[in-house]
Order: structure tokens, then C-alpha cells, then sequence
DNA sequence: GCCAACGTTGGC
DNA sequence: GCCAACGTTGGC
């Protein structure tokens, strides 16, 4: 059976790159991930079309901020190549790369933060992968169930 | 800054 | 293959 997830949640610390980044730049590779895991996501699984949450990690506060879309599948990640980027990893190589990236395009930003508070109390995201205790991939799939409800959550008017 | 919950490394 | 030591993630 081929894989046939189509929707993702990528985490980022926001002060190093937020969702304004990359509503500012339209488009970016996701570089940095260095967990076998994600990166068999980013190398197998994501494909080109493919939703994706944005999820602002380590930040005030912290929650899902906004959506993108995957304009080019899985191929190397050049920063493990470059002996100056902070993501710099010599056991990779051109030949038989270890990392991988894929290209995203900004779609949204949610008018309001769904912070990891409100998703928690959420009892439509019971069963999401990122609520569990101890998840620490930057890189996971999510329900379509889950991702349509989450949209819905966003473009609800906002609390007061 | 603390620390739980991971993942990775390397000795054996 | 086991597992202790170490490193990292990320909420709080």
C-alpha cells in the first residue's frame, strides 16, 4: 500500500525562523532536521500538495500558527554540506546524504495562535500525534480529521 | 533555568 | 545486543 498521508506538522522555534519568515519569504526549505525519523518523512512520505501546520515551539505562546504547502518533495539538505551552517554534519555526504529538506510555501497565518493550551482541550485533537506526552519530532503527520478541525479552530472569529 | 522524555553513542 | 552516559527537545 502506498503512503497515503497528505497532511504534516512541522515544529520551529520562532526565533529562528517564525511563520512572519516565512510569509515574508514565500517560500523556504525546511533544513535543520536532524532526527531519523523526520527525516524519513521529509525523504519518503511528503509529497508534493501536502498540507502543513506550522507549529511555533519554545515560544509564548506556544502553538500551531499557521499553514504552508509543500511545493517540492524530499532531496538534500544542503546545510549539512556547509561547513559554516550551524546544521553542518560531515558524516553526510553528496553521494549518500543523510538529511533532507523539502520546499514549502506560505498559505496562512492564523489570526490567532491555537496554542498547545487550547488544543490540549480540545476533545476533537484527542489522539493527535503532537499532544503526546514526550513528542519531540519536528516532523508529523496529522489526521485529515484533525487538520480540517484545526483550520476550523483557526477561522473561528476570534475570543474575547 | 529545570527537568521529563526522549534519541544517540559507544564500550563491552 | 545491552545499557549507561550523554545530548537534545521543548513545556513549564
Amino acid at each position: 500500500m502506498k503512503n497515503q498521508k497528505k497532511y504534516w506538522l512541522m515544529k520551529t522555534e520562532p526565533g529562528s525562523y517564525s511563520i512572519d519568515d516565512l510569509q515574508k519569504d514565500k517560500i523556504t526549505f525546511w533544513s535543520g532536521v536532524r532526527n531519523y525519523q523526520a527525516r524519513n518523512f521529509l525523504r519518503d512520505d511528503i509529497k508534493k500538495g501536502n498540507e502543513v501546520l506550522v507549529y511555533h515551539s519554545n515560544a509564548e505562546p506556544s502553538g500551531i500558527v499557521g499553514v504552508a504547502k509543500v511545493i517540492k518533495e524530499g532531496y538534500p539538505d544542503p546545510t549539512a554540506f556547509d561547513p559554516k551552517s550551524q546544521y553542518f554534519d560531515e558524516t553526510s555526504s553528496m553521494k549518500d546524504p543523510r538529511w533532507f529538506v523539502v520546499d514549502i510555501q506560505f498559505v496562512k497565518k492564523f489570526d490567532q495562535i491555537l496554542s498547545l493550551q487550547d488544543l490540549k482541550m480540545d476533545p476533537m485533537l484527542d489522539g493527535m500525534e503532537l499532544l503526546r506526552k514526550g513528542q519531540r519530532l519536528s516532523v508529523l503527520p496529522v489526521s485529515e480529521k484533525h487538520f480540517l478541525h484545526v483550520l476550523g479552530q483557526a477561522s473561528r472569529s476570534p475570543k474575547r
